[in-house]
Formats: C-alpha cells, sequence, structure tokens
DNA sequence: CAATAAATAGATAGATCTATCTATTTTTAA
DNA sequence: TTAAAAATAGATAGATCTATCTATTTATTG
C-alpha cells in the first residue's frame, strides 16, 4: 500500500512548490491548504506563520540544493570535472524547472533588504557554492589567471547565466559559460 | 518660483521609487498616492490600472538607463574605455541605490513568467545592453578568445556581479569582475 | 468672463488575505 | 480499549487591496 505523506510534508510541498514558481507575495495561504488538501487548522498547527513556512521552505531548498548536487556529480573525480558538472546541474536544474530561476535569488529580488533572516539564509547558501567552486579551482592544475579570482567570476557568471535563462526561457546562457570555460582551462 | 511638476509625473515618480526599493506587489496604491500627495482619482485617470502604471515604470527605467550611461560614459573615447564605464556605471548605480539590484530582474524574479509584456519589455531591455558590449568587444583591437564569446559572458558575469552585490551589501562581485577583465584584456 | 478640463476629498464596493476559533472526527499510542 | 494528539470543516474577524463613484473645487484656455 502506499506510504501516506505526512501533514506536515504535504503543506511544505505544495508551499514549495507555489512559492518558487508564483512567488511568495502571489501565493495565498488558502492555495496551499487547497492544493496540498489540508484544513487550514494543520497549516497554523504545523507552521506559525506563512513567514515561518517562507523560512522552512528556503531551509528546504538549501538542504536539497546541495544533497541533489552531490548525487548528480557522482563520478565526476578530477576538480575539473566537478566545476563542469556544476554548470550542468544549475543547466538541468533550469531545465527541469521550466526555467523559473534560483529560488534564493528570487526571493530577494520581491522581499529586498528588510527581512534579515531570509536575506542571511540567502547569503549563507550563495557562499557556500562559491567556497565550494575555490577549493576545486584550487586543486585544479593550472597556469594562468588567478584561481580563486577565476573561480569567483566563474560563479558569477553562471550567477548571471541563471538570471539569463529565466528571460531568455533557453540554456543558451549558461552554455556560453560552458563554451567560455572551456576555452580558458 | 519653482517649477511645479506635473500630477502624472509626481505618481510615476514616487512609483518608480516605491516599485524598485519595496517591489511590485508590497506597494500598495494608497502608498503611492499618499506620498505623491495626489488624489486617488488623479492617478486612475493617469493609469487606467496599477499593471498600466507598472509598464510605464519599466518603460521609463529602459528610457533612462541609456541616457543616464551615456551621459556617464562621456569621454570614454576608445572601446576598451566604454567597456569599462559600463561596469562602473553599474557599480555606481548599486551604490546610490544602497545595493537595491536590477529593476528589470526584479520585476521578473517577481512576476515569474506569466506576464508577456513584463517579459518581453525586459528581454529587450537586456538585449540591448549585450548588443551594446558586442559591438565595442568587436571593435577591439585583441587577440585571444572569441570576441562575442567574450562580449556575452562579461555581460553575464555583470548581471551576476549586479544580484551578488545586493546580496553582499557591498560591490565587491562587480570589482572582482573589473579585476578579472583587467587581466583578460 | 465663461466653458472645459483636471484635480481634489472621501466614501465605498467587493475581493482577497492572514490568522483565529469552535466543534467534531480521525489517528496514534499506551 | 481508552485517553491524548492530530486533523478536519468551516465560520469569521479584521486588515488590506484595487478600483469606482459622487460631489466639489481649482486650473486652463478660448
Amino acid at each position: 500500500m502506499a506510504e501516506k505523506i505526512k501533514v506536515r510534508d504535504r503543506i511544505l510541498n505544495v508551499a514549495t512548490d507555489l512559492f518558487y514558481r508564483q512567488g511568495y507575495n502571489q501565493t495565498g495561504i488558502n492555495q496551499i491548504i487547497a492544493e496540498a488538501d489540508i484544513a487550514i487548522g494543520s497549516l497554523y498547527n504545523h507552521f506559525p506563520s506563512k513567514g515561518d513556512l517562507l523560512v522552512a521552505y528556503l531551509e528546504k531548498q538549501e538542504e536539497e540544493w546541495f544533497a541533489a548536487f552531490e548525487h548528480f556529480s557522482k563520478g565526476a573525480n578530477t576538480p575539473r570535472e566537478k566545476i563542469f558538472r556544476f554548470i550542468d546541474f544549475r543547466i538541468e536544474q533550469q531545465q527541469v524547472s521550466a526555467f523559473c530561476g534560483c529560488p534564493f535569488i528570487k526571493i530577494v529580488a520581491e522581499l529586498g533588504q528588510d527581512d534579515d533572516k531570509i536575506h542571511k539564509l540567502v547569503e549563507a547558501h550563495k557562499d557556500k557554492q562559491r567556497v565550494m567552486l575555490q577549493s576545486w579551482f584550487k586543486q585544479l592544475d593550472y597556469e594562468g589567471i588567478d584561481k580563486k579570482l577565476l573561480a569567483d567570476n566563474l560563479f558569477l557568471m553562471v550567477e548571471g547565466a541563471t538570471i539569463s535563462t529565466t528571460i531568455s526561457r533557453n540554456t543558451q546562457a549558461l552554455e556560453s559559460v560552458k563554451k567560455f570555460l572551456r576555452k580558458l582551462l
């Protein structure tokens, strides 16, 4: 028999989908409880407010990002391979989400700099990605431009290309980064 | 005597500030009319709906972007100088706005891909910037990586760095792009 | 000056939103 | 089996939001 998904998870799954695709402000509590098919009381039992649900959503995204990437990059042994897997991972993310962009960037764009908790969460997430890239470049056998500078700017390129894919609705920009990097390394 | 600012312009100026800083969904009509100190009837005389006000806001941003850049880059004669002025311009934009990011990217992040008119407006704006960069690189005396590829990826870097400045609240990322480009060119 | 247009104040419709509450039923565990 | 916990339905408070409307005043222009 089918494993029954717990109420809390149903809420979080639906909220994740809607916050990401529609945006936080454009998603109402009523839509969440309707699509999750749960009672409004249950929602407020698990999450004291919509803001708490937002935090849970982002914490889940943070956790799942690194888990998913670890799985995706399995088999990449050299630092060079890992770097390219990083780009490919973000290409795939955009493809499966129909070019919805990065949930962390989206939420900062939407809420601005007022909400400090959210802001710090996003900052920490992006830093972790950048540091990860830096460590691979450090291990890389390469004599050219300063490797840390290269890592930082590759990260920026990928960030910009991710935005660009949501605007153009295709992977062109991220492919362009790959092409550029192949010429450099 | 002081030139009286027309009602329509007062509305648009206030809306511009609020849409940009607070976000579109987080700015209500009532706040706009209060800060612009005009009657609600006047607003709906000039703009049939909040959505029309949004369009006017973006069209104004588009127009002002290129006018402001033209002024900012006056005196830059070589393509190389123009390219660096482009980065410096975007650094200055972020500094004067207290790292609020790019209004075009923000609105896409907020509204998603549903609103086709807005989406196309943003796409056209970003394309114009990219094409501008491409033309300077084309004129550039440089023998290295494919110049169009370089232009496209510099643009992506700057886009990513702009996002990054709103997250870190400093110009580090954009400065890093400059440093990287100095090594390349 | 007179006629037209533009702006104002302010009430209000009507929808939507977050959150709370009560009363009841279902599920879980001891 | 029984007591406690979790989930449900559904009403509703109370705030907020976009937009419309009326009635009046202020500016503009021929």
